[in-house]
DNA sequence: CGAGGCCTTGACCGCGGTCAATGCCCGTGG
DNA sequence: CCACGGGCATTGACCGCGGTCAAGGCCTCG
């Protein structure tokens, strides 16, 4: 039978048998159960995560509140990419937000693969590029927009957000206290 | 002779003679005044650039308001990559700041050397990938730090910035207005 | 039924935005 | 050489947005 990630990963690019193969037989799927950590503050990232089912929030501590950075859901890759290239210690944690299955690309496996599979490592490259023009995108979010405006985007751009993600966590992600996202709620 | 941009580019990986003639062949040096543009608000980005000397930054309009979303320097990469990966008309302008030399990698160009060479989409993924390393440091920066810290940061971090930009420049850059930038200066 | 999350609401206030005036530096032309 | 003008930075006055603290309401789950 065929996995889920197989199902996907073949809708993203035309794919030689060879090349999916020694992708498919690099990884393996993992359980976490709602609040399970898959990378700790302090911990080195050692792999790339695939989500197939479920969500991870990423976040970080400023004086013992914690700052969501990212939300990652179905399809999603996710990593702390800094740690897991530099080998230093990770500033964030990622943590399950519901019951949730990764596929884990571990980081020695992956260099392997890039070395042996040009079509690889060019899904690796295109994967970046639309990664980093998302990141370009909700950067600019904080330049350009005020926090309502900010809010009004991610409930038309991202409305699933806010269906599985509880407000107290999304006010991070947006920069803002909770009590004023309920305010900007409240007030059309 | 060998040219600045062949001599940086030779530092940054280990490349084999035919990937770097590959690759050095298929650019050419374009010099821009200051003021001039690169790319405007509306048009298609079709290249990446490499700066040589100068600096660009890149920019959009929020009410007739610029805000300066990065400003690129020698050894950067530039481009609008969401225009540039979606054939669409970019919201960005890029501008010389000083005088500028740059070194341009056509849109079709790049395509045919990712395919051509290994190495080469290589060096493309993992420039991409310390680019998305950088741009997430800097959306975090908005979740994280008060104005006051990331001006800071940005002392501490990268005071070239103070050096070349002008204080009016660089406070949109920090989402902030020009005379908090100011305010900010003068109180330690 | 009680406890604990999570969200909402209110009161207060300080940070940072806006507008306007002034100062400073420099390049240009009389 | 000086006078003027433009661009940029600074400063002051004002005020409204959004943060903080605290209380209360509403779920769900044990």
């Amino acid at each position: 039978m065929v996995s889920v990630l197989e199902h996907k990963i073949k809708a993203m690019a035309a794919w030689s048998p060879e090349a999916l193969t020694l992708l498919m037989t690099s990884t393996q799927p993992d359980s976490l159960k709602k609040n399970q950590f898959l990378l700790k503050e302090g911990q080195i990232c050692q792999a790339i995560w695939y989500i197939e089912k479920g969500y991870l929030r990423t976040f970080y501590n400023k004086d013992g509140r914690e700052i969501n950075t990212r939300f990652s859901f179905e399809d999603d890759f996710v990593t702390d990419l800094r740690s897991l290239r530099t080998a230093t210690p990770s500033a964030y944690s990622i943590q399950a937000g519901e019951a949730t299955t990764v596929w884990k690309f571990g980081k020695g496996k992956l260099l392997d693969l890039y070395r042996q599979s040009a079509e690889i490592e060019s899904f690796g490259r295109n994967l970046l590029e639309q990664m980093l023009m998302d990141q370009e995108e909700h950067g600019n979010w904080f330049k350009i927009y005020s926090p309502a405006e900010r809010y009004q985007y991610v409930l038309q751009h991202h409305p699933h957000l806010l269906q599985r993600v509880s407000l107290s966590q999304l006010s991070s992600y947006l920069g803002i206290a909770r009590e004023t996202l309920s305010r900007i709620r409240k007030n059309p």
